[in-house]
DNA sequence: CAGTGGTCTAGACCACAAG
DNA sequence: TTGTGGTCTAGACCACTGA
């Protein structure tokens, strides 16, 4: 463990101890500083980190407190499919079931910020690990946003093509429970009404929305992480 | 912006101009920082922040490259329940459904770690918001790990009462769906079967495991971040 | 107004791993 | 072996905000 890494870990013990409640107010940054016989650089940096997870507030003139009603905050990694599938010691392998231009349902034109009807290209793809469905997914493709031709998505999927070509786009994504709707249900081989988990994601750039995908995950599916 | 992060930005347009494709080498720290016009450790917070969200990936001698195939990490805020209720304008309540002491079933006792029949205190609640089911809370009690008197939660819930009691712990959680079950059912007013969106936790310190809580949510609940 | 955190600098040494 | 990132230092100025 590096030097700023280790006053973290004590700091995180005292304020487990209760050295400083809930509420209470630390020590300078300075002060702390020549406590642990560094300099004031590391200590900030080893009291930014604390902020980062929400485990004490820093305000200028104010101080650093250890947070009264903390507010965790978890670091969640989102790996493309492919990699999560093998990251089991699984084999990926996907089917292309759908391929078409389409304009945006309404839902999707609001949630991409385009006009109503909006001409898109339309994606349903089946992700399976092992030979098994493992996730359904319903992708919009704004082909505006692509300069380049678009591949017609038989052996590579349009996750990787898209990290790809247009990479690190910014977005949202949140995750939610449905039940399998009829298409879901066949496609994954699932009752209709079984619960599933959603994740949804939007990208885009600074010019114009990307896609917009949602992906059902077939039962037994986790989501986990460190707190 | 303040200097490090407008440099950040501008590092993120030019990945994703394809000024330095995935897999791509980019400059030394020295020699960014030149370019930039700033100080090495300047330099080094913007590379390092973008490496902290995968974006690119850092190894010494071998330099700084764009990540292949990028695992975007998100960071997700956490609250107590009753922040998440107030935070959407709403009043937040619960209601105690159970509280008794009781061996731990198996699953339970795998999950934390402890011998099976472990005695732990095992509390049912209802939280509400604006006085409507919000989530059902199933929640495992190491009275072990508890040093002083355990309240009986007719007032603050488990949760609260333990961040302030036993802050900051560590521990893992995950995010799944289900079916509701009877008494979910029951107590969430919806139909059994219903899919629900399911959190769960586990929190311990270093000496023992703490709780184990499964919170199941009603119906439309959304876990949102930005990407 | 004055004290606090936020940021930046110029320099240094070290750990690591690629060549 | 040696170039790279990782870390640390001592100092400085500034922005914010509570007293």
């Amino acid at each position: 463990m590096t030097g700023w890494e280790a006053i973290r870990s004590d700091l995180r013990a005292r304020i487990a101890a209760r050295q400083w409640p809930p509420g209470a107010v630390l020590p300078t940054e300075a002060a702390l500083a020549a406590e642990y016989g560094v300099a004031r650089g590391t200590m900030a940096r080893a009291l930014a980190d604390l902020a980062a997870t929400g485990l004490v507030e820093r305000r200028r003139r104010a101080g650093t407190r250890v947070a009264p009603v903390p507010v965790r905050r978890a670091v969640l990694a989102i790996p493309v499919i492919r990699r999560e599938i093998e990251a089991r010691g699984q084999v990926h392998s996907h089917r292309l079931l759908t391929r078409r231009a389409a304009p945006a349902p309404l839902s999707v034109a609001v949630a991409m910020g385009l006009p109503a009807e909006a001409p898109l290209l339309h994606l349903e793809t089946l992700h399976l690990a092992d030979g098994q469905p493992f996730a359904h997914e319903w992708r919009w493709l704004n082909p505006v946003a692509l300069s380049g031709p678009v591949p017609d998505f038989a052996d590579i999927t349009a996750n990787e093509w898209l990290v790809a070509t247009v990479p690190h786009a910014t977005g949202e994504i949140a995750f939610s429970a449905a039940p399998a709707g009829p298409r879901e249900a066949e496609v994954l081989g699932v009752a209709e009404g079984t619960a599933l988990f959603i994740t949804e994601r939007m990208t885009r750039t600074e010019a114009a929305p990307i896609t917009s995908v949602r992906l059902s995950h077939a039962p037994g599916y986790r989501l986990v992480t460190a707190l």
